[in-house]
DNA sequence: TCCCTAATGCGACGAATGTTGCGTTAAGAT
DNA sequence: ATCTTAACGCAACATTCGTCGCATTAGGGA
C-alpha cells in the first residue's frame, strides 16, 4: 500500500513547483494581505504560469488550503501539564499565536472560507480535527477526578478559545496573551 | 442645523432607486446566499441601471453596510430583566437569532468584512456601539451589588456571546438555544 | 539509453467585472 | 411655471478572470 499511483509524477518538477508556488503564496501574503492575494500574482511571483496555477489548484482558496494542509502537524497532541487549567492556558497560547502571527495562515484561510465551499470545508474539518484531540485534556481531567464526569468537552473548549477568535478574528481588535490566559482559566473555573 | 445639504436629492426618486436595490438585495440573498450576490444581479433584479449600482454604493460589500445601516436601530438598547443572567441570556438569544436567520444579514456582512475594508470598518463600528451600550447591564449588575466592583464587562460580554459566533460563523455547525443560554449562564457565574 | 506521457508553457479566446463620457430625467429652489 | 443641476440611463470601452487547444519539457519506467 505503499505504491503511488504510477499515472501521477509527484517528484522533480512537480514538487519543485508547488514549493515555488506555495512560498510565493506565503510571501505575497506577507508583504499585500489576503486582498491583494490573486492568482496572477502568484504565478507572476514564482515564475509558473498562470495556467499551471489554474490547473493545479483552481482558487486562491485552493492554494490557502494546500498551504493550510502543507504546514499542518498531522502528529499534534494537546498540551500536558498535569492540570486542565495549565492544559487550557497552553491551548489558548497556541491559538493566540496562530491568529497573531504576520502573515496568518489561519487568518487567510478564515477569510478564504467565506468565498468558496472547498475552503470552509477544509477549515471545518481542520477545526474539528484539532477539537477532537484537544477534548483528550478535559478527559484526563475527569480522570485525574479534577472535573465531574459526564462534562461535556467541547463546551469547555469552545469557552476557552472562543472568545480569542471573536476578539482577533470578527472584532478585529488586539487582544494581549494575558487575556488569553484569563480566558483559559474562566473556562477551567466554569467545571471545576 | 436641521437643514440638509442642498446639494444633495435625498428624496423622491433617489430614495425610491435606493428602496429597491435594498430590497433586490435581501431578495437576492435569500434566493442565492451571499456568493450569487452580485452587483448585475441586483441590479437586474431592481430595475436599476448597472452604472447607478456601481457609482451609488460601488462593491458588494457597500451594498450590505448599507443594508446593515438601514436595519440597525439607533434606539436598541440591552435587555433589563433584573438580574446579570437573565440579562445575558436575552442577550445570546438575540445575538442567536440574528445569527440563525434566514437569510442572516450579518452573517453576510461578516463574509464581505474579509473582502473589503469598508465591510470591515462598517462591521467593527456596529459591533462595538452594541458592545458598548451593553456593558450596561454588566454596571447595572455592580450597582445592584450582585457582582464585585471593577468587573469588565467587556470580558464577561465576550465570554457570553463569542461562543455562539465562533460555533455558528466559524465552525460552521448549529447550535441549539438551549446552548445559547448555557454559555450565558457561565459568564454569569464566572464573576459571581 | 530510449520512449511514453504527465506536467508545464504559451497564446488566444470568451465571459465577467468595473469604468467613462454623454445624453436624459426629474427633484427642488426660485 | 421655470430653471438649475443632481441623479439616473445608456452604450461603449478597459481590465481582470478563468478556460481551451496545442506545443514543449522532463519524470520515470522499460
Amino acid at each position: 500500500m505503499t505504491e503511488t499511483d504510477p499515472a501521477t509524477r509527484p517528484g522533480g518538477r512537480t514538487a519543485r513547483v508547488r514549493s515555488e508556488v506555495l512560498a510565493a503564496v506565503e510571501a505575497e501574503l506577507a508583504e499585500h494581505g489576503y486582498d491583494a492575494l490573486t492568482i496572477d500574482a502568484v504565478a507572476a511571483r514564482s515564475g509558473v504560469h498562470r495556467t499551471t496555477v489554474y490547473r493545479r489548484w483552481k482558487t486562491v482558496a485552493g492554494l490557502l488550503v494546500d498551504l493550510l494542509g502543507a504546514g499542518a502537524d498531522d502528529a499534534w497532541e494537546p498540551p500536558d501539564t498535569g492540570s486542565l487549567e495549565g492544559d487550557l492556558v497552553a491551548l489558548n497560547r497556541e491559538v493566540h499565536a496562530a491568529l497573531t502571527a504576520r502573515p496568518s495562515i489561519t487568518q487567510a484561510v478564515i477569510a478564504a472560507s467565506f468565498r468558496t465551499p472547498e475552503a470552509a470545508g477544509a477549515l471545518t474539518t481542520f477545526w474539528q480535527d484539532r477539537y477532537a484531540r484537544s477534548a483528550l485534556v478535559v478527559t484526563r481531567a475527569v480522570a485525574r477526578g479534577e472535573i465531574p464526569a459526564g462534562t461535556d468537552p467541547q463546551q469547555v473548549l469552545l469557552c476557552a478559545t472562543a472568545p480569542l477568535y471573536h476578539q482577533l478574528v470578527l472584532l478585529r481588535r488586539p487582544l494581549p496573551r494575558s487575556a488569553a490566559d484569563r480566558f483559559a482559566r474562566i473556562a477551567a473555573a466554569s467545571v471545576g
